[in-house]
DNA sequence: GCGATCAGCGGCACG
DNA sequence: CGTGCCGTTGATCGC
């Protein structure tokens, strides 16, 4: 496909707002945040209408290179390529430039879409259904609040037992590591520092790694294991089960 | 464009390697870790020979519905719509289905690319150059190791100050939040049970949020500003200047 | 707007 | 393979 045809396809479809698709030979060079530049090798382009800008490789999930809804996008012809610049300045200035020696195809399509997607099984969706069954936590365990901001961070879900004790509850969606327990322990300790007395933490995931629960155990917290599907349009959960757990059975 | 031809065209580009591209109106639905639904909308669908499957919509920036590398794709036609399904079972079972109401475009890219992105910046990059100007922190500091395993987690650096304390640093290529303190702490405590001495904390990082530098206080950790510049190809420290922090200047 | 956290996170490196 | 953690993380929601 000739540049002069290709420049123009695209220019006329930024004015018109459509969805810009372009594959082809080139090199792209990207300053911003950080900066990665890459020799020639054919790769898809994505333009959307609200300055999104996306280079694909042949293989891979991610693009190489890429601009969030908000960068401005120009094109120019050069030294025999055809350039096409993205730029932003939102959290900085940051520049790609796709230098095309060759472009295989080039063309742009109106798109109407005034949908959003409906997304089921996110933690805050476990969050709200788990909050009206923590009597399957252990019986006397009440809700107090979800999502509440304490000083440093924000706690799942905040409850009491009945023994009138705080219980701090970080829930997981996936297979809980070291960073969560970490952060139940940030908690707990702000709990603890406000409200003078000890507070329990209980971790809620659907697997935990060995190393996350030594140190749960270690902080004496307590892990249960939640077994949750997804029966569409939500949420379920099936179960909740205490991993038992010896003071000193782990190792340090 | 009719879904016969567009069938065939995806078929062949899946058992050539090629890299489909296919603009369109549909729905589609997602079931496998989480699961989604979106009624009709235009969207573009790129399948990439190795697997890799995206639906994007004509906004944002992220795929509403996605398969990394290793799904298998399938076409049919059935009722009125062509329908393109990605299956895979790496983590569990997921798939998606996209239900084409229309095709307006399809075709297939033979892409030739042997390269790979070379990105400058990484906090890898900066760690490896940090390590060799430790005294822009303070006179007498000294590298021990780079990424430095503990139990409880990985160390980016850990290193001994002119008294002979250990020190663990934790450096940050943004601005550091309460996870980065935190992941320092559970380092820094980690340590001291093994050495069972003080073990000092430092934070480096271009910025710190207020919260977390109170926290940071707290813990009598101490913060160093990261000043840097990705000068192609490859990264520079221009400065690291000290926070000053004053014990007990930072509320709990 | 910043700030904290989630994400169907993905990707990588190391044990 | 799991585990930990970075990412030009992005996206969201609360303050």
């Amino acid at each position: 496909m000739e540049f002069p045809q290709a420049r123009k396809s695209i220019e006329r479809a930024l004015g018109a707002g459509k969805l810009v698709v372009c594959v082809g030979n080139c090199t792209i060079k990207y300053a911003g945040r950080a900066a990665s530049k890459i020799s020639e090798g054919d790769r898809l382009l994505v333009i959307k209408h609200d300055g999104t800008f996306l280079v694909h490789q042949s293989t891979g999930m991610k693009a190489i290179n890429y601009q969030g809804p908000g960068s401005v996008v120009s094109v120019a012809e050069e030294n025999g390529e055809l350039i096409v610049k993205s730029e932003r300045t939102k959290p900085m200035h940051e520049l790609i430039e796709v230098h095309f020696k060759r472009v295989d195809y080039c063309d742009s399509f109106e798109m109407h879409d005034d949908t959003k997607l409906q997304l089921f099984g996110s933690e805050k969706e476990l969050a709200r259904i788990l909050m009206q069954d923590l009597h399957l936590i252990e019986p006397g365990l009440t809700p107090l609040k979800g999502e509440s901001d304490v000083k440093r961070g924000s706690i799942d879900i905040l409850a009491q037992d009945s023994a009138g004790s705080t219980v701090a509850i970080e829930l997981k969606r996936r297979s809980a590591g070291l960073d969560a327990v970490t952060q139940l322990k940030r908690y707990v300790e702000q709990l603890q520092k406000r409200k003078g007395r000890r507070v329990r933490g209980i971790l809620c995931a659907p697997e935990i790694t060995a190393n996350a629960l030594k140190m749960l155990a270690g902080e004496g917290f307590e892990f249960f294991k939640l077994d949750y599907e997804i029966a569409n349009p939500s949420a379920k959960i099936k179960g909740l089960q205490r991993k038992q757990k010896v003071l000193g059975e782990y190792g340090p």
